[in-house]
DNA sequence: AAACTGACTAATA
DNA sequence: CTATTAGCCAGTT
């Protein structure tokens, strides 16, 4: 795997996201160190797979909305797991940032 | 090494 | 509300 600096941070970064609650890319990212490589983080999160220890589902796009398209292979795997976290969607399929969005 | 890609964001139409 | 454009810059090929 690209080993980089900004992974490592990137996914610290995410891990520290309470239960509960969600996280923008762009916030990561800040997070992270790295203000404005809110796609470098999508990118980090895409690589990861089952067997992290990173909360990946709990990070959205600015919008409060799943980016990646719900895989028939999860079958809907993100939504899932943040329900079951205790994260509402709006009917839309967005996130409550109203109620969840995470903040330092 | 150079070009292409993208789990983004913000601004416009 | 959705669609399109542009800016952004490291990672991937």
């Amino acid at each position: 795997m690209a080993t980089s600096a900004l992974y490592t941070r990137i996914y610290g970064a995410v891990r520290r996201i309470p239960r509960g609650r969600i996280a923008t890319y762009g916030q990561i990212a800040r997070l992270a160190g790295v203000p404005g490589h809110a796609r470098l983080v999508g990118y980090a999160l895409h690589r990861l797979r089952e067997g992290t220890d990173v909360p990946w589902h709990r990070v959205v796009n600015a919008k409060g909305r799943i980016s990646l398209p719900p895989d028939p292979e999860s079958g809907g795997l993100q939504r899932g797991l943040l329900e079951s976290e205790g994260v509402a969607f709006d009917v839309s399929g967005a996130v409550d940032l109203k109620k969840h969005h995470w903040k330092k």
